[in-house]
DNA sequence: ACGAAGCCCTGCAAGC
DNA sequence: TGCTTGCAGGGCTTCG
C-alpha cells in the first residue's frame, strides 16, 4: 500500500525519465478508477512537454504547459516505466507514451487511485486546497500536532492519520510514530502534552525519512523493474507483529481495530 | 462543526 | 478441490 515514502521514491525514479519529455499519445485501457480518467486525455497530452514533476501529501503532480496532470496511486497503484513494446497486464489502465519511447504505465488492480486533469492552480483544487503540511517540511515543526490538536476529542491515530492535519501519515507509519514515540493509539488527541506531542513528532519524521532512505536504494532498478521497485521492505516494529514479542519490553503486541484500520500496540509501553 | 461510519475495488488467505 | 467468506486499506462522502 503506497504510503508517502512509496509515492516519494516513485516521484524521484520516474522524475529523471519523464521531465522534458514530449508525450506522444496516451492510451487509456479502463477509465474506471476513484474517479472517471477523463476522456479527453489523450488529446489534452498530445505533444506537450513535461515541464515539471512534484507531491503534495500522497498526490503526484506532472506538470504541463497547460495543466497539471494530478496522480494518487490509492492502495495498489503504481507507475512504472517501461518499454513500448512490454504487452499490457491485466491492471496496466493507463499509458503515457513518450517520444523517446518510454511509456510511463500504471497499475492498479484495486482501483482506488486516480488520474486527473487540473487546469489552473492545482493548489486551489477541492482535493488539494485544505491539506495539512508536509511532514518533512518546515511548517512540521515540534509544536505543530499540540497546538492543531487541542479541540480535537477523537483518538490520537485517528488525529495524525487526518490530511487536513498533517499529510501522508497512512496506517502503516501512524502505527510505527506512535509505538516509537509510546502513545497510547486510542488516547484522546487533546489529552497529550505539547512534549509528548514533540516526541511524536519527531518519531513520524524519522519513520518517514528513513522509509525514504530505504526506497532510494531500490531506485536503480526502477526503469524496466516489475513495477514494484518503489515499493520496499521497511523495519517495521508493530506493524504486523500482533502477539510477537514488544522490540522493547518482551511483552506480546496487541491489536484492536480503530475505524476500520488495524491498529498494533505495545499495552506496557504506549500509554 | 465534529467525529464516526460507509463506500469504492480486487487479490489473497482462511475455512468448510 | 472448489467454493464462500472475510480482510486489507486511502481518503472522500455521507450520516448522526
Amino acid at each position: 500500500m503506497p504510503e508517502l515514502p512509496e509515492v516519494e521514491t516513485t516521484l524521484r525514479g520516474i522524475r529523471p525519465h519523464v521531465l522534458k519529455q514530449r508525450v506522444q499519445s496516451v492510451v487509456l485501457r479502463q477509465t474506471s478508477l476513484r474517479w472517471p480518467v477523463p476522456e479527453a486525455l489523450p488529446r489534452l497530452l498530445a505533444q506537450q512537454e513535461v515541464v515539471a514533476l512534484s507531491r503534495r501529501g500522497k498526490y503526484l503532480l506532472i506538470a504541463f504547459p497547460h495543466g497539471h496532470l494530478m496522480i494518487h496511486l490509492g492502495m495498489s497503484g503504481s507507475l512504472s516505466l517501461v518499454e513500448p513494446d512490454l504487452p499490457a497486464g491485466k491492471h496496466d489502465h493507463v499509458d503515457i507514451v513518450f517520444q523517446g519511447a518510454k511509456v510511463l504505465r500504471y497499475n492498479d488492480p484495486r482501483r482506488f487511485g486516480a488520474i486527473l486533469w487540473l487546469e489552473g492552480d492545482p493548489f486551489e483544487h477541492a482535493l488539494l486546497a485544505n491539506l495539512g503540511p508536509e511532514p518533512l517540511g518546515e511548517a512540521f515543526d515540534d509544536d505543530f500536532l499540540y497546538r492543531a490538536s487541542r479541540k480535537k476529542s477523537l483518538a490520537v491515530k485517528s488525529f495524525l492519520m487526518d490530511s487536513k492535519v498533517v499529510v501522508g501519515v497512512g496506517n502503516i507509519y501512524a502505527n510505527e510514530a506512535l509505538y516509537c514515540s509510546g502513545i497510547h493509539p486510542l488516547r484522546k488527541a487533546n489529552r497529550i502534552s505539547a512534549a509528548r506531542y514533540a516526541r511524536l513528532s519527531c518519531s513520524v519524521r524519522q519513520v518517514l525519512a528513513a522509509a525514504i532512505e530505504q526506497g532510494g536504494t531500490t531506485l536503480r532498478d526502477f526503469v524496466g523493474g516489475d513495477g514494484k521497485a518503489g515499493y520496499f521492505k521497511q523495519e517495521l516494529q508493530v506493524y504486523g507483529r500482533t502477539g510477537l514479542p514488544c522490540c522493547g519490553c518482551g511483552h506480546p503486541l496487541k491489536e484492536l481495530r480503530l475505524a476500520q484500520r488495524s491498529t498494533v500496540y505495545c499495552p506496557r509501553c504506549q500509554t
